[in-house]
DNA sequence: GACATCCTACGACGCGCGTCGTAGGATGGC
DNA sequence: GCCATCCTACGACGCGCGTCGTAGGATGTC
């Protein structure tokens, strides 16, 4: 019973998350050093994005002095699925035949040598399913 | 070399592109009467999208009697393809190599079948690459 | 104690898109 | 001529997200 999984909209948010995932527990301002910083962004564009991620329930907060450290509250493969499944959704929504073939060709179009990866993922995908 | 296309960002101006891409000239009252009302939105909600898309250069339109016809200025499939494009970038823009994986998982998840139309998708462009 | 410094809290704005309200010109029926 | 009806023009709002400004509490330094 899998109710709507939250996903983080914007980019930014998600490279809040990206480096949460990587290092598992980040200071607020650690995060800003990390993320927002080369991102040109003030201090406080980081925690904004920081509470509403919280907000959402994607990540979970503590103090730690005069800090919050945040953590992930869900594993990025989880994220990461729910996150593409609501891009492609939007995607395929009308007339679903046709979308594969411009899938390939945008993937292809993006780079070509994704073509060969994304052909070994389906077939992985494929094989691991007539298994199941 | 055109360089960014625009693109319908939303899905109200892609459904009402869809239309104008079946039936080449449509009037926008008849849009509205295909679109907007199925939609159950007001006629002027459908007239401010026509004039957003306007604007985007993605329709002309010219007038007969009071009411204005519109039609695509670009081929559906130009526009599919940037539109995929666009999100897929989004998508893959960090760690590309997973991401084909998640991607892969993440079409199974909305419809098992679309794994074999994905992977004659796969097939038929590297096929038609190599031929090129 | 007085200040500077570090963090969080929170309100605000711009932008894109869907949404609608209102105004006003044009048209058709009477 | 008058009025209802049809369309367009356009300003406005809410929402999500990136963005920042300002306020204020806590801590450190002299």
């Amino acid at each position: 019973m899998r109710r709507t999984i939250p996903v983080p909209g914007g980019d930014l948010e998600h490279a809040v998350l990206l480096v949460l995932w990587e290092l598992g527990e980040v200071s607020a301002p650690d995060i800003h050093r990390r993320v927002g910083e080369p991102n040109g962004s003030v201090y406080t564009t980081t925690a904004k994005v920081l509470d509403r991620l919280h907000a959402k329930g994607l990540v979970s907060r503590e103090r730690a002095g005069k800090a919050f450290v945040y953590k992930p509250t869900l594993t990025r493969r989880v994220v990461e699925k729910a996150r593409v499944r609501h891009a492609l959704g939007r995607i395929l929504r009308p007339d679903v035949g046709p979308a594969m073939a411009t899938l390939v060709e945008a993937v292809e179009s993006i780079d070509p040598e994704l073509l060969d990866e994304l052909a070994r993922q389906v077939e992985a995908r494929r094989r691991s399913r007539r298994g199941s």
